[in-house]
DNA sequence: CATGTGTGTCTAATCTTTTGACAATCGTCA
DNA sequence: TGACGATTGTCAAAAGATTAGACACACATG
């Protein structure tokens, strides 16, 4: 079964008909820009499942500050779209610093194809797990309860419910 | 005001009185280890607010796949505890699995002291915050709808909840 | 235009949460 | 040790949330 559309950003034409061409066959639709000004109005026009976005666009600019801007400003916007990011310039900082901000990915260039194809298929099956609702609190209570070595009333505090439904909670998970 | 204790894991023991010595003056407590043999029982005693962990402990082996293992065992038994991953061969690939695989941060060989000091502190921080349950709700809630677009009965079912509940949900905190 | 799907609304029964209370337990500090 | 403060386990009654089921209505699609 094919994935949804990838929007793959990048300023040279020839890396955007390479992207094309090995990610054609995987995914339904690949739509390609050159500048990422107009991205948000193209993301909205879209629904792109993943952004492929490279980290340069000023000639002799290799700091990646751009790329890091942008994904900011998407994942602000759209935090439930992965970005993978993709550079020529490998650099530790910049990667560890992309992945906390939110980026789903690092690739360097030059990549394996079948590696970007991977980790696109990655980022768009994590992003579209969905937690039930009372997983999600169960799994929240335990976290906070261990944080509070398991004192029932501070906890209950934290996560603004009361004590005795914090009780009835752990006593009905167990 | 200081912040908890820092277990710290390198097979150098030089490495080991460096860190002490850059530590030591804003966190309460620094633990030492030079090997990651024995750390789960460590944590058990020590319950450490963050750990910074080597990642090569056999002499000639610098893939980091040992440190790559440990976090993976850390992290399984103490999802809550930030590990900082330390490395003497900054390799981008190495650093992004690290953080996919749960590492707070990464942190490459020599060192910033400030910056390590900063990169702890931080990974603690973010540790500690804790959300309320109601607020952890709406935002999971909003985020099942938007991946539904606005389909109320499909997010209700994905969610575990009743239409209608949902539907309140959404009507109350609108 | 007929059909299927989802929305907005309502009700009554059921479950959950809350507030407040009280004795029992635990740690600690004098 | 003894007293104190904080927390737990438990209960009850009132208030609030969730549920299934129902029904008319809107809306897209064939």
């Amino acid at each position: 079964m094919k994935h949804g559309t990838i929007l793959v950003i990048d300023d040279n034409p020839a890396i955007l008909t390479a992207v094309k061409i090995c990610l054609g066959g995987t995914f339904e639709r690949i739509v390609t820009q050159t500048s990422p000004e107009k991205v948000l109005t193209t993301i909205t026009q879209e629904h792109p499942s993943a952004i492929l976005l490279d980290m340069n666009f000023t000639l002799g600019v290799n700091s990646g500050q751009e790329g890091m801007m942008w994904l900011s400003v998407i994942h602000r916007k759209f935090p439930d779209i992965p970005i993978v990011l993709v550079t020529a310039y490998a650099d530790v900082k910049l990667a560890v610093r992309a992945l906390k901000n939110g980026a789903a990915d690092f690739v360097t260039k030059p990549w394996d194809n079948d590696e970007l194809i991977r980790v696109l298929k990655d980022a768009i099956d994590k992003a579209s797990e969905i937690i039930p609702l009372d997983q999600l609190e169960t799994e929240h209570v335990r976290k906070v309860l261990n944080k509070c070595d398991g004192n029932m009333k501070r906890a209950a505090d934290l996560l603004g419910i009361s004590r005795q439904t914090l009780y009835n909670k752990v006593k009905n998970e167990k």
